[in-house]
DNA sequence: GTATTATACCTTGAACCAATAGGTAATAAC
DNA sequence: GTTATTACCTATTGGTTCAAGGTATAATAC
C-alpha cells in the first residue's frame, strides 16, 4: 500500500537512474546510493538493498562491467556502462518519456479523445 | 524481462488513470479498459485482468463506490469516486509529479540541476 | 438457424521488483 | 574501546502487473 520511504511509480526507476549516472562516470555502489539522493534532491532515496542487486543483475546482463579497486585499505567495486548498457539506457529513456507524456496528457483533463459507446 | 504489451514504469499507473478518469464521470470496467487505451493513444493498454482487481481494491478501500445498472439486458457496474478517492487521487498526482520532476532532472542534467534554494 | 464476434463481468497463477531487515568487515572519530 | 561511517552483500516479504483462463448475454454474420 503506502510506502514508507519512496512512493509508488518506482518500477524501473532504480535501473534507469543507475544507468544514467554511470553513463557520465564510473562509480561504486555506496557512492551511487548517495548520488541518487543528491541528484533527485532527496525525492528518491534508495537503500543499498535496492542498488546492489540491480548492479549485479545489470552486470550479469552485460549492461555493466566492474573492476575492483582498493582505496585506503577498503575495496571498492567500480561500475561502467558497456555499449549494450548504453543501448539499454536509450531504450529505457525512450519508453519512460513516452509513458510520461501519455500519463501527463491523461491527467490534464484529457478530452482529445472523442469516444462514445 | 521484457513485457510484451506495456513497458516497465507501470507501478501505480493503472490506479492513477482509473481514479483520474472516474473523477470526470462514472464508468464501468469494460468501458475503462477502452477509455485508457484511447486517452493514452495506445501508449497504455490494460487488460481486464488488471482493471477489475484495481476497481475492487479501490472500492474495498472506500475510494470508489459502485452501483449495478442493467443496460440492454446486461448488467453494468458503474463506479464513482468518493471524497476519500478524490483525496487519494490528489496524493497520487502529487507524488507522481514530484517523482517525474526528479527523474527528468536526473536524466537531463549532469550532476546537479537547475534550482537551488 | 447456428456460428462468431462483441459486450461485460470475474478469478487464479506466475513473474517481477522495490523495500525492509538483516549480516560482514574495515577505518575514523570521540 | 565504543560508536559512527564506509563499503560490500543476501534473503525474505509484499505489492502489482500480466497472461490466461472462465461464465454469460446480445448483436452480427453467414
Amino acid at each position: 500500500m503506502t510506502r514508507s520511504t519512496n512512493p509508488n511509480f518506482m518500477n524501473g526507476v532504480p535501473e534507469l537512474l543507475i544507468l544514467r549516472l554511470l553513463k557520465d562516470r564510473e562509480m561504486y555502489g555506496y557512492e551511487l546510493v548517495q548520488a541518487i539522493r543528491a541528484v533527485t534532491r532527496e525525492a528518491v532515496s534508495l537503500g543499498e538493498g535496492v542498488v546492489y542487486p540491480v548492479l549485479h543483475a545489470l552486470e550479469k546482463d552485460g549492461a555493466l562491467k566492474s573492476r575492483r579497486k582498493p582505496v585506503n585499505g577498503r575495496t571498492r567495486v567500480y561500475y561502467t556502462v558497456t555499449p549494450a548498457g548504453q543501448k539499454r539506457l536509450g531504450a529505457l529513456v525512450n519508453t519512460w518519456t513516452k509513458l510520461n507524456d501519455a500519463v501527463s496528457g491523461a491527467l490534464q483533463g484529457g478530452s482529445y479523445a472523442a469516444h462514445t459507446i
